[in-house]
DNA sequence: ATTTATATTGATAATGATTATCATTTCCAT
DNA sequence: ATGGAAATGATAATCATTATCAATATAAAT
């Protein structure tokens, strides 16, 4: 599929209409259904919750709606070793809701954190410069996770 | 498969003898392949350089001692969002091959970039100390990825 | 309103990386 | 040597994701 935004910058920006796709009902109930949730969805995950409001959409559309939204930066998608992928909504690295993970090895779950961003943001905003100038790459989006085990797990040796 | 190691730590610590496991050719084969290059291999790539040394090592063997490698810590495990593990020899972050990645979304291309690395390093320690304060999260790794575009892919609209 | 070109969809089949199974072989401790 | 656990490799199974393709819906042009 041949995007149509291949330039376009980020996140947020230009959404649907402005990147010349259509914003039909399929599209529109997945954006609903990631916009209701905190959680970290996979596509199966997505497709069941859509499935109840539309049954007609099918799983391929949300494969596809999901490729199309992860490509314009409207949804960011994880990956957090278990052999699926995980969608969440895009929120522009300053924004409030921009969280970083801890995942547990032990057990797999998932822990947002919100905290201490605040001088990695800093920190980031400079790295990326820095890349940028070192290496002549733009960079639109950044991931960073941190491995290790939760308190439950910690126990069991 | 039961894991002898269940409390042990992150880096190089007590390689296959000290957690009870054996150093055998292919694992020997594998951990040789991994030394040798500086290259993102997947797990049929390093299938591949293995055969060529011990034609008779099969890819169940590879996948075996990949998984056990990367929960020893000996190896990190990485997915650039192209469908396939990427496997690297662990280096412990303070030590002088830790790098981070960035990922071309337009081309796949990964560069590693191990700049800038300095503040990143003091910065993350200090992350980790506030989270393991506040989540009881024991973190034993981490995983930072730029998304971008690199030179080439930046002039293809 | 009708036509026309293009975008979008959904059912199905195909792909391909990773895992499970299981009989066989290797290795260590006794 | 020998008993038993560990490790191996061929094969088949799993399962998330993609490709295919005919059918439908939409926007723009007439």
């Amino acid at each position: 599929m041949p995007w149509k935004d291949g330039t376009g910058p980020p996140w947020l920006h230009g959404k649907f209409k402005g990147c010349g796709y259509r914003m039909t009902i399929p599209r529109q109930g997945i954006l609903d259904v990631l916009n209701e949730t905190a959680d970290h969805l996979s596509a199966e995950d997505i497709y069941h919750k859509v499935h109840g409001a539309y049954p007609s959409i099918g799983l391929t559309t949300v494969y596809r709606t999901l490729e199309l939204l992860v490509h314009t930066g409207l949804v960011y998608r994880f990956d957090f070793g278990d052999g699926r992928a995980r969608y969440e909504l895009a929120e522009g690295p300053k924004s409030i809701g921009h969280h970083h993970h801890l995942v547990c090895t032990g057990c797999g779950r998932i822990i947002d954190y919100t905290d201490f961003i605040e001088e990695e943001i800093e920190l980031l905003k400079q790295t990326e410069k820095g890349l940028t100038k070192k290496y002549k790459f733009r960079v639109t989006n950044h991931l960073i996770q941190f491995y290790g085990l939760c308190e439950a797990c910690q126990g069991t040796g």
